[in-house]
DNA sequence: GTCTATACTTGGATAGAC
DNA sequence: GTCTATCCAAGTATAGAC
């Protein structure tokens, strides 16, 4: 099957066909799951054919790794600049507060959940979700770093742990406020996070960056 | 449709075939996830007919919340017990990374994330799942409490909060585990979160239960 | 590049024989 | 209570007209 390239789509309302249907694929896949993510559901979402999911990504597993793609990259660019300021403990509780909230309106994380899910059903899926899932993991360890970096903390925090951690919190997060249908739980348990982060600081010494808290 | 009732199977090996049913959907859940898990599926992996699934259950997502409820009340007998005698933050983390291990290798968690990514395809499942999970966060803060208990961390721990976030850690560490096919990862942040246990305890006076340190 | 039409497959569910 | 046979809906994918 011929796949055509990124370039050659034509415009309808601004946006090229291509990320008219990623972006209906990501829709369909918050609204609907990995298991009603078809390619003719999608297409209805949409509102284009259904043989343009072959047409243009060979297959409907193949639109939705572009999708998962396409939203990571999106998001990276959009985070990435915050999370370059962070430097204190509390600071990197409230950048991750408000990014969960807005992929939890935006559905970003949805879709990770439910392909991980979905890789179950396709194996195929599994190294190319992983391939996307990877930076997350570097980007929030760097993040971690940058925050323990000149307190004591540095020494005994192991951060690629702690930065996987911090990502499977994030989906089980998800998975379950996804479930009960309701963000109190999450926003208690953020709440607490800062308030316990608060009370380390206040075990440790002030770092040697003058006007800064080591947390 | 009628359902039999619970007790009115007939024997074949020493178990009902209700048994046979609800640990065959278990077993495809764990390997084929939940868009995989269909009546056919399931009858092949158990070796009995596709017509017993609507027979028994009704429909196959009313089988896959009986799996669901059969392999929790399992899990809650198994583990309870040894959650009875946790009193220390060391002893819950060593209690926690064996159970952990141990769902991972039963595919018990699995059930329950393949069923909570179903949820987004079928909503009525949603409110079923959590009456199945529901128990599980009172048993997790359960233990929480008893831990804190007697310490200044009674103090300043929001239990169900804790529990909340043990539980989510808990699903997101089986996504993540099953996607990269290893368990070093989360090896590895059980040994951290243990040497951190270690660490606060040094923070911390013995409680006043005789032998007993408060971590 | 996009649409219609269609071939083929799988899955949910039921009827009725045993 | 279990099996065979079957119906119908939905899905993937392709061919070919436009």
């Amino acid at each position: 099957m011929a796949k055509p390239g990124a370039r050659s789509g034509s415009r309808l309302d601004g946006r090229s066909t291509r990320e008219k249907i990623t972006e209906a694929a990501v829709d369909t896949l918050c609204a609907e799951g990995f298991a009603g993510a078809s390619a003719r559901s999608i297409a209805a979402k949409g509102g284009f054919n259904q043989a343009l999911v072959f047409y243009h990504f060979g297959s409907v597993n193949d639109l939705l790794i572009a999708a998962l793609a396409d939203v990571g990259r999106t998001r990276m660019e959009e985070y990435s600049a915050a999370l370059q300021k962070v430097d204190s403990i509390g600071a990197l509780l409230v950048s991750a507060r408000s990014i969960f909230n807005e992929d939890l309106d935006r559905g970003y994380v949805k879709v990770l959940s439910e392909l991980i899910s979905g890789a179950s059903t396709f194996p195929e899926l599994g190294p190319r979700i992983w391939n996307e899932i990877r930076p997350w993991l570097g980007f929030t360890e760097a993040a971690v770093q940058r925050v323990v970096a000149g307190s004591p903390l540095e020494a005994v925090v192991p951060v690629s742990d702690v930065a996987f951690g911090i990502v499977a919190l994030y989906l089980g997060l998800e998975l379950l406020s996804q479930l009960n249908g309701e963000r109190g739980a999450v926003e208690s348990l953020f709440g607490a996070l800062e308030r316990f982060a608060g009370l380390i600081a206040s075990f440790l010494p002030a770092t040697d960056r003058p006007g800064d808290s080591a947390l």
